[in-house]
DNA sequence: ATAGTGCTGTTACTTTTTTCACAGTACCTG
DNA sequence: CAGGTACTGTGAAAAAAGTAACAGCACTAT
C-alpha cells in the first residue's frame, strides 16, 4: 500500500509534468523535477519506486511515460465520481475550481438545502436537494464526497453519505468527523490551518 | 520546538473545548476528549504536555484552564494579521468564513489585481491593488498570507509577501511554492487533496 | 576500447511521530 | 484507614517518513 504522502507528492509530480514543462522537453532528470515540485531527489526517485517506472541513467525519466506510469498508480479505470455538498461561498468556489480542471475527478451532483438553489445548475453542475443523497449518490455510484456544510450538520451528512457508498471524503467543516475503518477521511479545516501557520510564523519572528 | 502535527491538533482540541462542550461540564478525562477529537487518549495527553498543564488523575482537566493553557502556547500576546491575495471565489469564501469567527486571527487586507474590486469593501473586508502589497504588509505589520491567486503568478506574488516581511504562508494555489528556510509554508491545493481521497476511496472499494 | 561521468534504483540509516505500558496519584468505599 | 479504582504523565518501543550513500549502468570523450 502506497502512503499518504507519497500519494500526494505523485499526484504534484503528475501536475507538473502536463503542465509545467515545455512541450519539447522529452526527458527530466529527477533532480530536476524534484526541483519543481521543492523535494529532495532522493524522495522524487523513492516515491517513483511506487509506480514501477525506470528512468534512464543519461536521460532522467521521459515525460510522457512517467505520467502515464502514475496515472496507472492513481487512476482508476474511469472517473471517480465526486459529489459536493453545501453549495455555500466555499462550495461553490470549490466547484467553480475543479470544473476546467482534468476530468480524472467528475463533479457530477452538489446538494444543499435551500430551495433556492436545488434543483437549478450552479457553477456547471447540478444541485439537488439534501433529502435526495441517498438517491443520488447510490444510483451515480458516487465514492468520492466533499463536504463543505456547517459544522453542527457535517457528521449527519457523513453518515448518510457512508451508508450510501461513499469510500472517501474531503472535509471542510472545522469539527471532526467519525467514519468507518474503510473510509478514507481528509480533513482540511481552514481556521486550523490558518492557526497553525499562524503559530509558526510568530516562532519564526520571535526567533530574532 | 513544538511539531506541526501536534500544534494543529491543539487548535482541534481548544476548538473543541470553546465550542462543544456543555457551560455546565466544568472537566474532562483525555478519553473523553480524544473522542470529540478523534485521536486515542495516549496522543491527546502527549499532545497537552507541550503545553504545561497537567490533569488530575480523579477529575482529569479543568475545561477553562486547559483551553487557557492551549491559548498561551499557540497565540501570541495580539492576534496575528492577516493578508489574503487574490479575491476570487475561494479568495471571498475564505474571507467572509474567516469573518464572523474567533479574532485570533484577523484577516486586515485583502488584494487583487482586478480594478473593479480593489478600493473597496468585500467579504467585510477592504480590498486594494496589488502593487500595493508591499506597502500595507509593511505598515501593518502582517505576518499571515493566504494565497488564493491563480497558480501562475503565485511564486511572484510569494516573493513579495516574504520581502515584505511575511513569515507564514498558507497556499491554495495548486503550484509548490519556494520560500526562504524561515517562512513557514503550508500547502492546501484541492485537487491534490482530492486526487489523494480518490485514490484511497478506489483502493478501498477494490480491496472488498 | 577504455576511462570517466553523472545519473538511477535501492538499501541502510536517521529522524520524526505514534502507540504502548506502567508507575504514580488522588480519590472513593466500606 | 487499607484496599480498590481509574485516571494521568512519561519513558520506552514501534512504526512511519525522510535522507544519505553507493553499486551499477549507459553513455561520452578520448
Amino acid at each position: 500500500m502506497i502512503s499518504d504522502k507519497t500519494v500526494e507528492r505523485l499526484s504534484l509530480y503528475r501536475w507538473l509534468l502536463e503542465t509545467k514543462v515545455d512541450k519539447d522537453t522529452v526527458s527530466l532528470f529527477s533532480h530536476q523535477i524534484a526541483a519543481m515540485a521543492c523535494v529532495s531527489p532522493a524522495q522524487l526517485r523513492r516515491d517513483l519506486m511506487t509506480t514501477g517506472y525506470s528512468g534512464s541513467s543519461t536521460r532522467g525519466y521521459s515525460v510522457k511515460e512517467l505520467a502515464g506510469s502514475i496515472a496507472g498508480v492513481l487512476d482508476g479505470n474511469e472517473p471517480a465520481k465526486v459529489a459536493l455538498i453545501g453549495m455555500g461561498n466555499l462550495g461553490r468556489a470549490i466547484v467553480s475550481f475543479l470544473r476546467g480542471r482534468r476530468s480524472r475527478l467528475k463533479v457530477v451532483a452538489t446538494f444543499d438545502t435551500d430551495s433556492r438553489k436545488t434543483g437549478r445548475v450552479i457553477s456547471g453542475c447540478r444541485c439537488y436537494g439534501q433529502n435526495r443523497i441517498e438517491e443520488i449518490v447510490t444510483r451515480e455510484q458516487i465514492s468520492v464526497a466533499v463536504i463543505t456544510v456547517p459544522s453542527d450538520v457535517a457528521q449527519k451528512v457523513t453518515d448518510r453519505l457512508v451508508n450510501a457508498g461513499v469510500t472517501g471524503i474531503l472535509n471542510y467543516a472545522p469539527v471532526p468527523l467519525r467514519v468507518p475503518e474503510r473510509v478514507y477521511l481528509e480533513n482540511r479545516d481552514v481556521t486550523t490551518a490558518l492557526e497553525k501557520v499562524a503559530y509558526f510564523a510568530r516562532k519564526s519572528t520571535e526567533k530574532e
